[in-house]
DNA sequence: GCAAAAGTGTTAAAGCTACACCCATGA
DNA sequence: TCATGGGTGTAGCTTTAACACTTTTGC
């Protein structure tokens, strides 16, 4: 083989798209933008953008996230749990020939879990942008599309992408403490179950989440305050502690 | 933003890299292979190379390793655990700009796990390959470089691939089956443990460990032949079962 | 017989599940 | 006072870790 000539391979489009996901009213939702141009015109899709030519994939996700969301993520490039600040981690690569009816075009899918916002933030582009539960994305179970939601197809393999992206959301809570990425920055241990039961679709028995999370080290770091906002009787406010690995891991129930 | 225009984005070229992993002699080893050309010429280097126009990653993934090996995957694009054959699944991307100082090239590498092999056959154009045990490749441990084994310096960012795929390895037979793409098509529950052993580079409790793997489910299924290749007592073989996740997982002791 | 590896039994500690029960607030 | 969520105690079960012990081969 001689050395790197053009003749030597084909050349691509390399981009980033983003699964960005979040709990809000109990549900596990991701951001999604609406199309403005053909293909898949006026379709929903997953928030995404070209890698240029100086730049690195973690960069060029977490850009077109504050893009996007205006979310900084607390750490490109290592998957750091961070109350209150975005983590972000790649994915996976897809690069089907024909995934993109245009051209080569290989995505590199990345992660993103965040605390639950105010509202998306619609591009400089004047698309749209919308949270919506990811079974409603998805087609997944009898919610599908309840409530008034419309289940959608996403543009592309985005619907693959973001079955990839939640299924390793739903794995990686069991053994780390990016659960905590899903929270404000301080939180108290009812809503860092009920992150973990949106997230899984689960109930989860209150007595034995407190006592699993509070004796796990490393895992939570009491503030000293409290709070009354999900009312009943006060609760402890936590941050997140320095762990990232959890040992014994969360104990996801059957299914 | 306007459609598709070939000045709004960069080329990039896209190859794929293998780490391609094996037990021999109770070390875990990975197949380098070789630069026969600049830069890096005369290092060592995980074998890999560009993604043809019409190609999946997978399928270029396959190419590759066939093409260096002479190993069929198993299942390219999904993972599979299967005794007898490699086991091959994506791992991650790398996109650095500088990590080719000559171009833009991003790599998808992939992870292979494949059985003991007689012999690494050399690609084509006359690269030589071997099986390294991976510890001399990173420099880890205090037997990097015993045995007259030589401590080596990975071309480009392969010494961080092959970080990741071994990590990815010991961390993916906690929890799934694929311990067994390491062994034969059959295989005693000693081979197993040694597997084991060797992977996580600790010692396992051989009575212990024989409960744990008979007693899960879809594991293991015994093909009624006996073996005394290991000596001592014959030993039951076995082949892999249909199970891919493991539950409960194997526990890797504390290190 | 002896070494070596396979495989079974047993026991104590640790972890999990289920649920009874009490606590502190807002309405 | 009552509803609501927070938090502790505890009994029973399952899993694990450590190790004694038996089995079946090759030499």
């Amino acid at each position: 083989m001689s050395p790197y000539d053009p003749a030597d391979f084909p050349p691509f489009a390399v981009t980033v798209d983003l699964v960005v996901l979040t709990v809000r009213r109990d549900a596990l939702c991701a951001l999604a933008v609406r199309r403005g141009e053909s293909p898949f015109q006026g379709c929903w899709a997953l928030p995404g953008g070209f890698v240029r030519a100086d730049e690195d994939l973690a960069g060029a996700a977490g850009r077109e996230l504050s893009e996007e969301t205006g979310l900084l993520a607390y750490d490109p490039g290592g998957p750091v749990p961070a109350a209150g600040g975005a983590h972000l981690e790649q994915l996976a690569t897809y690069g089907d020939p024909a995934r993109d009816p245009r051209m080569r075009v290989v995505s590199v899918a990345h992660l993103v879990l965040a605390p639950d916002l105010p509202a998306p933030r619609a591009g400089g582009d004047a698309r749209s942008a919308r949270w919506a539960p990811v079974e409603s994305l998805l087609g997944e179970g009898p919610g599908a599309a309840r409530d008034g939601e419309q289940a959608v197809r996403l543009a592309f393999d985005h619907g693959r992408i973001l079955a990839d992206g939640v299924e390793r959301a739903r794995s990686k809570i069991e053994y780390s403490s990016l659960a905590t990425a899903f929270c404000p920055p301080e939180f108290t241990v009812g809503e860092l179950r009920r992150v973990y039961e949106a997230v899984w679709g689960v109930a989860l028995d209150p007595r034995n989440f407190h006592r699993k999370v509070t004796g796990t080290p490393g895992f939570l770091v009491p503030t000293g305050g409290t709070t009354t906002r999900q009312g009943g009787r006060p609760a402890q406010l936590f941050r997140a502690g320095g762990a990232t690995l959890l040992n014994p891991p969360m104990l996801r129930p059957e299914v």
